[in-house]
Formats: C-alpha cells, structure tokens, sequence
DNA sequence: ATTGGAATGAGAATCTTTCGCATTTACTGT
DNA sequence: ACAGTAAATGCGAAAGATTCTCATTCCAAT
C-alpha cells in the first residue's frame, strides 16, 4: 500500500502523491522528467496539475523517495530509488541507460572528500559513451 | 595572441568571441556563468548582447576551448579547458568549488564502460559534500 | 575597396520550473 | 460519522535560463 510509504515518509496520503508514487512504480521507464509524469497521468485519465507533479517530485525527492537528475538542456529527470545506490553510463547517440555500481570508485570518493576536508553528502557520476548498437551503425 | 587560437578552433576572430576568451583567460574565477560573463563584460565597458555570449560560448564548448557543467537550479557554467581534465568537488553549503584528479577513478570508468559494451567518449564526475569552513558553523 | 557569407544585437519566444492565492482535501479529536 | 484546521491542490501568472528571428554589421578573401 503506497499510502503506508507516504505517511512512513512523513508525507500527507493525498490522492495525486499515491498516483504518481503509484505510476513511478508500475512504470517501465526508469527516467522520468516531470513533464512526462504529467502527460502519462493525464493520458491515464488521472486529472492532475503540472505544478503539483513539480512540487511532488520535489518532496519525493526530499523525503528520500526518488532521485533528481540534472540533465542537459537544463531539465531534470526523476528516478524510483529502490534497491542500492547505483550510477549511470549512457549511449551519446541513442540516450539508452545502463546503471552500475562500483566500489572501487565509491570509496575512493569518500578517500578525496576526507582529503580535501570534505564532509561527503552525496555524488553524481555520469560516464557518456557510444553503446554497443550505436557502435555497429 | 587570441586571434590564433580561435582560428586554430575554426572560428572567425570576431570582436565579441576575442574579448570573451581574452576575458576567460584573465579571469580569477574558474567557473562562470553566461550572465557572468556578461555583465562583467558590461562592467568592462564592453558593448555586447546577452544573447552573443550564449552563442560564443556554445560555439566554445563544441571548438573544446571550454567545458559546460550543469549545474543544481537549471543553470549552467562554463570553465576554460587549459592544463589537465580534472573532477569537481563542491560545498552544498557556500558554493565553494575545488579540483582533483584520481587516476583511480580514471581507470575504473574506462574498465566499467568496456565492461558495458561502451566506447567511452568522456565523463561527468561531482562530489558533493560540506566543506571545513561550512563543518565550523 | 568590394562583396558574399557568417556573426551580432535586440527583443521576442520558448522551455522548464516556481509562485500566489482561492478552493479543496486529509487528518484530528468529538 | 462530523467539524475544524492546517496542509495540499489547481490554475494561471511569473520567473529564470536559453534560444530564435531577422535586420544590420563585420570579417576575410578577392
């Protein structure tokens, strides 16, 4: 029951949030920007405003629920965190998405932050490339 | 003498794209965003439009005089390319920016994206965190 | 000096995201 | 179940960043 999740995350169970907490969930798609949340809801007959997809997003993302992305074009995606940590690496050509996890990387993250006189809180790694599809043409 | 440089990167040595390399290159500040640049520009004294300094440093990043990071807030800041690719590792508190290499980290991308069947092209690497000073208060 | 094509300026347009405020909804105690 | 209250939503307007349009200007090769 979503309605649990929210209330555990110490948000209110209102209608839109368990919609789109729903879809995000049932979604294939991994990657989500706001817009598409929105025009998914609403093709799903679900009547919902942009801004409150935004503001949603935004507290899903707070609380700990999904994850932001800052892609180019300065717009941001959104991700369901479910399971661990993970990064990404992406085709230039075709926009596919492959996640991995590596801890090599990870501690020696935390190994440069300590360095540096960091507190880590938090990282962002993207590797860009050309995929095996995308290689062939 | 810039002139050089920006037909060494295929580029007409126009005023505006002289000044702002010229500018670049003075500046003490790393990183910078277009309207940075412009008003300093303006400050300057320098005549030039707003919509120029997206264009010239658009034209920059695809020549390779500069990188384009996206930043939080859907903005983006542009760095001159000179000496060695470094990461970036940067206080959520007070902005503040600094540098690093770790060839660590270098290897294992490369590792991972031949792993994934990638022809890696290039990579986004942020550390965030608290910085000393920010640790303080 | 002349000229064709590329670059610029100015403001409009676009796109993403946020805000303000009136209305509605979800939780609390009765 | 019911009313009260604070929080959430919808809508359109607004903001901020970036791009586009097109008339004018500039560059560089003749």
């Amino acid at each position: 029951m979503e309605t649990q999740d929210l209330k555990k995350a110490g948000l209110k169970a209102t209608l839109p949030r368990i919609k789109i907490l729903n879809f995000l969930e049932d979604s294939k798609v991994r990657h989500m920007s706001a817009e598409e949340v929105y025009k998914a809801m609403l093709e799903g007959g679900e009547e919902i405003s942009l801004a409150t997809v935004y503001r949603v997003l935004t507290q899903f993302e707070q609380a700990g629920l999904v994850t932001r992305h800052h892609f180019e074009g300065g717009h941001s995606v959104f991700e369901l965190n479910e399971g661990e940590h993970h990064d990404h690496i992406l085709c230039v050509k075709c926009g596919r998405v492959d996640e991995f996890i590596d801890n090599v990387i990870e501690d020696r993250q935390k190994k440069i932050a300590a360095e540096k006189g960091y507190d880590m809180t938090d990282h962002s790694l993207y590797i860009f490339g050309i995929c095996k599809n995308c290689q062939k043409s």
